[in-house]
RNA sequence: GCAGAGGUCGCCUAGCUCGGUAGGGCGCGGGCCUUGAGAGCCUGUGUGCGCAAGCACCCGGGGGUUCAAAUCCCUCUCUCUGCGCCA
């Protein structure tokens, strides 16, 4: 959510940022709502006024033993004019609420303006690409011949998108797990696992309406949605709360499956582990002074970017360009790792600063001293690692010519061998 | 799941029986006093609208009764205690 006195006071800046979202958001609606809603609120202040007035007065001559009938009166008339105006402020109120929800973000000045992907900028690379002499293959194949992953029986019966992971594989994703865990908590994160379902409200505290259809899955007749990021979970955990100034940054690293609908994907990477339903993440959440986010936002970019370095994985990042970045996002990184078997780098990590727009949303704020006007803080997000994603980039950048995956130094002695 | 007790301003607490402007303490800010510090005293301390003066709102959420609700009624939720069930 952005801050409604900038939308009051300079709009021009939020048709800017519109415009190179290329989004048909209805600003006008919005400020008019807005104008509405101020109007309604002086209407209704000078109506209690009134109330609290005569309210005064009747319990003076109620005391005294006067008679208060005409008081009585004027309040009966005061409270019906009252609940009229009420009920227009709430529908006003609820309609504002609704569309200011909806914004998106500002971009900022770093951030390529552009209709898509093909917008986006290459940072830098790192690693070289991996050679083989022999014939190359996906991570299907491997993993279909080493008896890794079964897909079949996981579409038969949950559908599409499912797998059991199985052997090796098993052991090698608990690897990443642990080792991830490891060297987020020895850089000082405190580790989260967070509920893996959470209500509505927390739930639009950090994404925006839409992305609910298509990303988030609802359980039925409960108030509960599955966590599509342990983000969705950390996000709100420090909802309506006021924190110590002292206390920031809080980075956390969070830990936990993550299950997507994939809506509107039909067709891509409709095979394998690469895009699927659920999926384990150690993600990075960080709540940062508003100062300061600019900077954790490079830094958890550099987390992120050692991690593939300690587990070999060629990749390049990409800074994502004003169309291809989220709606909730001020900017995002993208770290795109080097798949063998596709012959192309693909998205492993997506690094955002979200500035206030969660922030704001879940009332999460700080001050230094107890009586210092609070603070919005900002929030960031990045993945350290999507496991299946990751699982891919090893197998097929790790496969040997007799069909076997070897496995990246860091991630040996969490697994106990050298190879699959 | 059942029963009981609770949720009041950043924190603690009074007020609820019997409806009439939510009081006190702590912490923190500013001021007075002091050579300085401390103590003491004064004052401020959440949200909204407004250029401002100021006004309105805020007692876990929602609804009801009433001229008027922290207070009475209903409902939901969370916490604690006991019982039950359970990996």
């Amino acid at each position: 959510m952005l801050d409604p006195k900038i939308i009051k006071e300079k709009p021009e800046l939020i048709r800017k940022m519109l415009k190179d979202r290329n989004s048909d958001f209805d600003l006008d609606s919005l400020i008019s709502l807005d104008a509405k809603r101020r109007e309604l609120i002086i209407k209704t202040d000078e109506l209690r006024k009134k109330k609290n007035t005569v309210s005064v007065e009747i319990a003076q001559k109620k005391k005294s033993g006067q008679d208060a009938s005409s008081a009585i009166a004027q309040m009966q008339q005061a409270s019906q004019e009252l609940i009229t105006l009420e009920e227009e402020q709430k529908k006003t109120d609820s309609d504002y609420e609704k569309l200011i929800l909806t914004i998106p973000n500002f971009i900022h000045e770093s951030v390529p303006i552009g209709q898509d992907e093909t917008a986006n900028l290459e940072i830098r690379k790192f690693g070289a690409i991996p050679q083989f002499d022999f014939s190359v293959k996906d991570h299907i194949d491997i993993s279909q011949n080493l008896d890794l992953v079964d897909l079949e029986r996981a579409a038969k019966t949950a559908g599409a998108r499912f797998y059991y992971l199985k052997n090796g594989l098993v052991r090698l994703n608990q690897a990443l797990i642990h080792f991830a865990l490891d060297y987020l908590e020895q850089k000082q994160y405190v580790l989260v696992q967070p509920p893996y379902m959470i209500n509505q409200k927390s739930m639009e505290g950090a994404i925006i309406a839409q992305d609910f259809q298509d990303v988030i899955y609802k359980i039925q007749d409960e108030d509960l949605f599955l966590i599509g990021t342990s983000e969705h979970s950390i996000a709100s955990m420090h909802s309506d709360e006021i924190l110590e100034g002292k206390d920031l940054p809080i980075r956390y690293a969070g830990v936990s499956p993550c299950f997507r609908k994939e809506a509107g994907a039909h067709g891509r990477d409709q095979k394998g582990i690469f895009r699927v339903h659920q999926f384990e993440k150690i993600e990075q959440y960080v709540f940062a002074r508003p100062e300061e986010s600019w900077k954790e936002h490079e830094r958890m970019l550099a987390v992120a970017e050692e991690f593939y370095q300690k587990l070999e994985i060629p990749y390049r990042v990409m800074l994502l360009s004003s169309g291809d970045m989220g709606k909730i996002s001020a900017k995002t990184y993208d770290i795109e790792a080097w798949m063998a078997g596709q012959n192309a780098y693909r998205e492993i990590v997506s690094c955002s600063n979200c500035l206030d727009f969660q922030t704001r949303r879940l009332k999460i704020r700080f001050r230094d001293k107890t009586n210092e006007q609070t603070q919005y803080m900002h929030s960031l997000n990045s993945t350290l690692v999507a496991t299946t994603r990751t699982l891919v980039a090893i197998m097929e950048n790790f496969q040997t010519k007799d069909g076997h995956i070897g496995i990246p130094k860091a991630l040996q002695k969490y697994l106990g061998s050298s190879a699959i």
